[in-house]
DNA sequence: TTTAGCACTCCGAGCAAGCGAGTGCGAAGG
DNA sequence: CCTTCGCACTCGCTTGCTCGGAGTGCTAAA
């Protein structure tokens, strides 16, 4: 129907809008009176009580206590982002001053990406956190085999967005060093610019063999490879933990100390973000949908960046679910936009 | 005189360790009653109260306010720390604890010095980080120069510690790939084993030239030496935040803002520790000896670490200055001692 | 020089009262 | 039938108050 949306009439939707807006903008649960003196809403407090009351039964608000206003739940936030809410886009200005500060990191990923997250962290006002870019979406540049004594040596890899990876390996038969430059050669003239993850053992190993080295350097090569694919963690850098104490809802020390672990382990920030790695697009988690009861009373707001056509890492904003999710997401796709652009000043050619 | 420590006679010297003591202890501010309970002191609360007035004269002491009990000062602590507290030493199983956990980092440079600070953390119950070893205490090991196509190529450093870095460079005439790997050896056979300091652009741009190759090329091994000499920061990996939350002092979210901000500017992190980089042994900082207003009720445990002979990093725990001092330096050493001998793992021979 | 006694100070916990914002509901009005 | 008005009620928060406890400094006695 023309005026339903999401399964509320135009006016239920109305008030659940202006209740979200309200509350994200001044943290206080917000009753029918000052709701109607506050927006033209052409009703009487009385009417938004009912309405409200509705809302409540369907489960988009909540009542903290009786006697108190009422305050969104992840099913009223879920339902004002996605149908609610009017998207929000970066004036030129704010543009230009993103692209500006993220001049200032050289034209290193590691910088880049640490520009990214302060600023984003910065700008959102709330925790920001950036993953770098996944190893196994960057493609293959360069291997050099180093000899180092006769039967060990150094494998370098390069890769398209200027990482080096290096391992050390043993052999158990001695090679020259002219060996191990040709062996390099015909690596990179057979792999160079392929996806890293498109390097299979297989055929690392047959190359290795068909220039004339044995089992113990071809697992050598796999292992240099597979140094280089799933080097480390993907590495997440975080930054604006100090605003979330600007939040009221953080005075409660206790939600602090969660946020400060889940910082503290990359392993808990990368699973948040890793399902939407799946999702080319922006996605939103609210509250309970992040999977633990410890961060019930976040969200997150998550937008990919890209390296040529291939989204190849994550930004995110983690903060109170109160949060001004258009804004956020703006500033966040801006931030990505941006970053994505930079990513090419580091690019091996 | 013999009865004497710091112009304290023996019982102010006494009674300012059991202040002392019993504030690390409770966190309250102790009274004469209270201390004369607690400790057998052999003399009555009265005797006390006009010891701790001297003392608190003597800038040892501070009273929160009138009717409340003492509360050590820095100068109260520096003493303390200086001559009054007896040293602790890690036990045979903590120390076996502690090397064991170490062990859980694979042998990589980073994943080491990240296991450090967390471990340390834990077990001191507050913030911990640890300096990576700057790079210019490192030495050279190997320089590969990959050549890419006719004017331009790849410089790849590898460090004693096993951290390479790599650096782009444009070169205006040609050369072939044999030119760039008869450079690399020659550097390897002059240079290998040196610490990275000492490999100064005069001898690296002789060195270049007698091999037959021009300024721009003596440019390309002297950005790529000082590539690896500067890398980026020192880096710094802090673990253990949150257990700051644990303590009463910051109750006050004020408090915690400083920290956090200081956290993610690793720089202001790293200038807290710069000056103790001079010294070889560990060191205190108290409250106003930290230099900076906010942080003037933190105290800094610093404990420098080791590779072969040389000091390349520091450990360092910042808490409440109502710390246990005694048992953060005996753990943040014994860490060191385990964090020196693991380095050893990584080592490029 | 140490101790006992005492008057005084000050913080903080605990309690009660009042206020204000908000609700739900029944009755009146368009 | 939906909206509005009026009203009684709820409940958390703030304010003000009291009171007890811990601690101090001072004076006088041992």
């Amino acid at each position: 129907m023309e005026n339903e949306v999401d399964g509320l009439d135009k006016r239920k939707a109305y008030i659940l809008a202006t209740v979200v807006y309200e509350y994200i903008a001044t943290g206080e649960p917000v009753g029918s009176q000052a709701l109607t003196q506050k927006y033209n809403l052409g009703v009487s407090s009385a009417t938004v009580r009912n309405e409200m009351a509705d809302l409540e039964a369907g489960g988009y608000l909540e009542q903290p206590h009786t006697s108190a206003g009422r305050v969104p739940s992840d099913a009223g936030y879920r339902t004002y982002v996605d149908a609610l809410m009017s998207p929000e886009e970066l004036g030129a200005d704010e543009r230009r001053r993103i692209r500006d500060e993220m001049r200032d990191a050289r034209a290193q990923l590691d910088e880049i990406v640490e520009q990214s997250s302060r600023l984003l962290g910065r700008l959102a006002g709330n925790l920001a956190f950036v993953t770098k870019p996944q190893s196994d979406t960057q493609s293959f540049r360069y291997v050099q085999l180093i000899w180092i004594a006769e039967r060990s040596g150094i494998a370098i890899i390069v890769t398209s967005l200027g990482v080096a990876s290096q391992s050390l390996f043993e052999l158990r038969n001695d090679h020259s060093p002219d060996d191990l430059t040709r062996l390099s050669n015909a690596l990179n003239a057979t792999f160079a610019g392929r996806l890293l993850r498109d390097c299979d053992d297989r055929s690392l190993t047959a190359l290795t063999k068909s220039c004339g080295f044995g089992d113990d350097m071809a697992a050598a090569v796999r292992a240099a490879f597979i140094g280089a694919r799933t080097q480390e963690q993907p590495g997440i850098s975080a930054s604006g933990a100090q605003h979330l104490l600007d939040q009221p809802e953080f005075r409660d020390v206790r939600k602090l100390r969660s946020i400060l672990r889940i910082l503290e382990e990359q392993r808990t920030l990368y699973d948040l973000v890793a399902d939407a790695f799946d999702s080319t697009s922006a996605s939103v988690k609210i509250g309970h949908e992040l999977g633990s009861e410890e961060l019930s009373d976040l969200s997150l707001v998550t937008v990919p960046y890209r390296f040529g056509e291939r989204a190849v890492g994550m930004l995110s904003i983690l903060g109170p679910r109160r949060m001004p999710y258009a804004r956020l997401l703006a500033l966040a796709s801006g931030t990505a936009e941006t970053l994505s652009e930079r990513l090419h000043d580091v690019e091996v050619k």
